[in-house]
DNA sequence: CATGGTGAGTTGCTCCAAGCAACCCAGTGT
DNA sequence: ACACTGGGTTGCTTGGAGCAACTCACCATG
């Protein structure tokens, strides 16, 4: 039996539980980037139609996110994410900021994080290098960065 | 065929190609606070033998950790943590933050992250909540929280 | 000197979850 | 009438996780 728990008086266990499944962070990802949608992220991610079904529901039945209509006839639904993940942001940014040091190739980064107010970088802190704010999730934005795809 | 990797021209994806897969970043977590032998994270967290075999194996051919004697006769081994590894620190602060905000008991936090230098609590930007320093690893230790097991 | 214990794994078996493809349903476009 | 889109579900197959047992080298104990 696959135990889903860790089963550890642990901080990062218990996170883990919950956003340290196959796909998951990269559904978190991609809704804050604004690919809300079911097909939006299958096409975006290459995850299998099931999975990414089990994914969303268990992130919504966490509170990571929420299901909402965006229209009716025909039923189309939406992913936003709540505030408790909009809070998984600064896991996002460590991790950006890990594989933009080790595993970016010589063109640099594939996304640059801004602060909204004056476009100076986040750093993997969440702190403006060009006004040195301490920012939140909505204080920034991401732009393709110098090693992005064509 | 299970792809190991996502694939995807994104830091977060191809960080989690390396510390996304189940454990690994327990490991981690466990060498970072010391506990740098074979036997003792097996017993620490439970994860199967062969499974550790193999995530400790992968973090020493990434260059994540680095195995050592620490005795010959018989020849006894350690994991320590690279440069590369110690900078997944603030990966783990940031999932501590959440965990703690979110998924800890009325008791309070397991574990709390302090400065070696005033002894003030540690944010999840690293930032010590006592005297404003910017920290790195090696300026930071953990000790059991208000929410610690016996 | 046989037995047991420890550290660091490896091997074999089982079974769950991920991958994949096909299907479904409602509505919309042509 | 037919295909297409969005948002899934179902069924089949395989790879990886869980578990237990085993190995091997050395040390300690009776």
């Amino acid at each position: 039996m696959l135990r889903r728990e860790y089963d550890l008086n642990c901080s990062i266990a218990r996170t883990l539980e919950l956003i340290g499944e196959r796909w998951t962070l990269l559904v978190i990802r991609d809704v804050l980037m604004g690919n809300r949608r079911f097909e939006g992220i299958q096409r975006s991610l290459g995850v299998a139609r099931n999975v990414l079904s089990n994914r969303l529901q268990r992130l919504v039945d966490e509170g990571i996110l929420e299901r909402r209509a965006y229209q009716d006839h025909p039923a189309r639904y939406e992913y936003l994410l709540t505030e408790k993940g909009l809070d998984l942001w600064p896991v996002l940014v460590a991790m950006i900021g890990w594989g933009d040091k080790y595993l970016a190739g010589p063109e640099g980064p594939p996304v640059l994080i801004l602060h909204k107010e004056c476009g100076g970088r986040v750093n993997d802190r969440r702190i403006c290098e060009r006004c040195g704010a301490q920012l939140e999730v909505r204080d920034a934005y991401a732009v393709p960065g110098p090693g992005a795809k064509a």
